[in-house]
DNA sequence: GTTCTTGCAAAATATTTGCAAGACG
DNA sequence: CGTCTTGCAAATATTTTGCAAGAAC
């Protein structure tokens, strides 16, 4: 997947600020900060760009917002195909602060009280990542 | 519980300000915002003694933050008590935008790939709340 | 050529910090 | 009284909006 089909399969317009977004969150395996992406790719964009960037990116489901407490936002590519009850978990280490997706990890949220219906979730776990624990 | 017992219990002085945080939490029995806390005590603070007041209760584990993707900060009362291995979710009703937590309700973090290790983990579900549904 | 995107300026929000006055214990 | 907390002012940071110029298709 590259990002000239992506945006292409989304019906939007191919720009370089998007394209600069997606290649460098499909090259970094990861999640990605405005700032991490900012210093990631040639042009110097306004910031308004990125936001407006980002915002149409996910509203077209190509991107999802990670946020971690502490108000860091990183963004991430969605990757697609997962079954509407199995859930996918974000990973965010504590040392070096990496937020990935644990795409071949799902978990199916268990029931909840009676009345309540789940259709969507977050699950953030943090810890220590395979990098830092060595 | 009472907000002054809770103080005492974490060696905190007691001031207006926090007495009336703790008290909107505790009888409301669900997350708040800074505004709706706001709005549930007499004292008319400062926004800042507000943003400090919290810290300092998070800080002492009394209170634990939980962030809705969309910016939506709220404030929860933290209950002890948990096995460490279990962890507790919050809910957000995509309907009436209520955030509570799901204390009853622990999961317990699914195995991760090797070398990750869990400390703690957020676990928010969205979807629709029992008042909502009816 | 029409529509969508960008950059810039500016507004609206949110959050943090320093400091003097005041409350707590 | 010594220490911690508050209010105010102000500095930062974040996010949103309007509008004209420019790029995409």
């Amino acid at each position: 997947m590259n990002p000239i089909d992506i945006l292409k399969t989304h019906q939007l317009k191919r720009t370089v600020c998007r394209e600069g977004i997606l290649s460098a969150l499909l090259s970094a395996n990861k999640a990605l900060s405005e700032e991490e992406v900012k210093s990631k790719i040639d042009g110097n964009f306004d910031r308004t760009t990125f936001y407006r960037s980002f915002k149409t990116l996910i509203e077209h489901n190509v991107l999802h917002k990670i946020v971690v407490d502490e108000g860091l936002v990183k963004y991430a590519i969605t990757i697609v195909g997962k079954t509407p009850e199995h859930h996918h978990a974000h990973f965010v280490c504590k040392k070096c602060h990496t937020v990935s997706c644990l795409d071949a990890f799902t978990f199916k949220v268990p029931n909840l009280p009676s009345g309540y219906q789940t259709e969507d979730s977050d699950l953030l776990i943090k810890g220590v990542c395979k990098m830092c624990t060595i």
